[in-house]
DNA sequence: CCTGGCACTCAGCGCGCACGAGTGCCAGCA
DNA sequence: TGCTGGCACTCGTGCGCGCTGAGTGCCAGG
């Protein structure tokens, strides 16, 4: 167990090496906080933390910085989320009102994180799966040719063409359109197979295929990992990553390519809300120099989505932290409204 | 006016230059490319290339490269298009088939591009005005709150919420939805303006004001620079760019977040369909040292928006231009058969 | 107009050296 | 037992130096 001043030496690390971005040493510590013991007692606890890992130098005669353990410890015990101030908040109203869709808010909500934070942003779109189904069109383009266009409470539209099997007349397809919306409306994506499993008992022998045909699309628009959206920015701020940059840039810029590894990134939000992964907790390889803060987001009580961010360890965890908890509550707000 | 034989050591510098990306000497030139001189000689054209300012070099004592205007010469009269062979065109197919919708279309096609070039790929989605309207549909959420739906012949979907300043019927509303498809569908968005404009005229006094509403909103999303949307992918090239990058990279990264700069940047594609854009001849700052190959695409004869590829003035252009202009194709036929 | 020869330039590289920040250890003191 | 000042040591960084070699420009001769 290490003694309150142990840890308060590694807050002060901590916190001067992100603000520096440069190995802190035992004399600049004293001088910049008031630890009230000398850079020769600070050394010594200095070197007790090497001894735990919390801290690690990168060569002799070097400054300490943090491992990632050390971060971990920082976030669970040291520091807490900073609250946003009055002008961000009006800041953060100001930049999101005014949206004319969902695509309009994940798009604004992607910039205003990366601004406010200085990192490269993340935003899932609200899932099907787990948001409500507002609406469900089907519009005859063709005999044959019907588009199926679903709509969510949070704003969320899907649209597919479904090819007929045969000729879909347009009572038919009324009756459908009716019958399904009775059904799942209100009700959640996740249940809808269920509700539509008998549906094509209903019909007349001759459109059973068709209505058969139109469920099956329905159904596999809602198939995990296909149905998962998301938009990423502010991918500028790697550039301050650090100096040696060209190795450390790459695999991230190539991981945030990929849909999966990002929707694996934002991970399990744990029930508290906020997830904190640091270096080597992410699974993905290219991402061990970076840290991911995350927190689901929702109209409502439970979370449809997530949003975070990605910067490197070296980062601000509790401002990064109450900035992306502060724009998730009022992007949840939004979705209510609309 | 530059003779045969300097046209031909400007095509060999700018071939080896884009090859090994280190200057090229005199010497180096006559061993890998049969020009049939002695290095003196070529010594001397590339003085005059100097002079008129096709090359330059980058500081004394080392090889020449070529300079924008070089580049341009080359593109403009040395280098043709380098066809896809059969094997990358199978590869394009097998890439795009499969598409469920138009996002995946446009998301299949950025990854295409940028994996295909290895460089940044920029692709538009099917400018609203330039489409058109397969069918436009309304959805009553609430009394007095419309959904409306616009579909196009690209299979582009653009919904907007409309807050009705009265209740409106569900009559009024099939009334409104028929008469708005029997006089849009089948035309160009661009003509939607003209087309409605009297359209409140038809509905009783109470209807008008909720009428005009939706009408606005349909308007509203016709605005240039609002409805035009674009993906962008492949940006872990961007690392391939440099050794002196940090400084070179930023700029692009920065550039590549503004939809307005990003619009402008595919540009306005000449006739023959393909532009180039070389260094300098970007309007926007920090692209000074990219080189922007784009073209139209459409599902029939005209373009109905546009995609491109971002990359350092010393790229391989003639491959580039193959493979955005039969992505380009390929795309087009893709949007004519859905 | 082309060519071989020649003097010149200069970026890159490796080397050695001095500097200084930062450390670990130890003896002394409260 | 724990804190402190002192001290020797380590090692990365920056700087100056000279060498090397690729590449050039120029010139005289064919």
């Amino acid at each position: 167990m290490l003694s309150e001043r142990r840890l308060e030496v590694l807050r002060a690390i901590v916190q001067d090496y992100v603000g520096t971005e440069e190995p802190v040493g035992s004399k600049a510590l004293t001088e910049r906080h008031r630890l009230g013991v000398s850079p020769a007692t600070v050394r010594n606890d200095m070197a007790v933390l090497e001894d735990e890992g919390y801290i690690a130098q990168p060569h002799t005669s070097a400054g300490r910085i943090p491992t990632d353990k050390g971060y971990r410890l920082f976030v669970d015990r040291l520091a807490g989320v900073k609250p946003m101030t009055a002008p961000e908040r009006r800041a953060i109203h100001h930049f999101l009102d005014g949206a004319v869709d969902l695509d309009d808010v994940v798009g604004r909500t992607v910039r205003l994180l990366a601004q406010l934070t200085r990192q490269v942003a993340v935003v899932q779109y609200p899932s099907l799966t787990r948001s409500t189904v507002r609406h469900v069109e089907l519009l005859s383009l063709a005999p044959a040719r019907v588009m199926l266009v679903l709509i969510t409470d949070t704003g969320r539209v899907e649209q597919r063409m479904v090819d007929c099997p045969a000729p879909f007349g347009e009572a038919s397809l009324a009756d459908l359109r009716a019958r399904l919306n009775s059904r799942i409306v209100g009700r959640r994506f996740a249940d809808v197979p269920q509700l539509v499993q008998d549906l094509p008992d209903a019909f007349e022998s001759e459109d059973r295929g068709t209505v058969a045909t139109v469920l099956s699309t329905l159904l596999e628009t809602l198939v995990e990992e296909t149905e998962e959206r998301l938009m990423i920015g502010g991918t500028a701020n790697l550039t301050r990553f650090g100096h040696d940059f060209p190795l450390t840039i790459r695999p991230v810029l190539e991981a945030l390519e990929e849909q999966v590894v990002l929707l694996k990134l934002l991970g399990e939000v744990n029930d508290s809300g906020m997830a904190v992964r640091i270096g080597h907790e992410n699974a993905h390889e290219g991402l061990n120099s970076t840290s991911v803060v995350s927190v689901g987001y929702g109209s409502g009580g439970e979370a449809v989505a997530k949003l975070g961010v990605v910067g490197p360890t070296r980062m601000d965890y509790p401002g990064t932290m109450g900035a992306v908890r502060a724009v998730a509550r009022y992007v949840g707000q939004i979705l209510a409204e609309s």
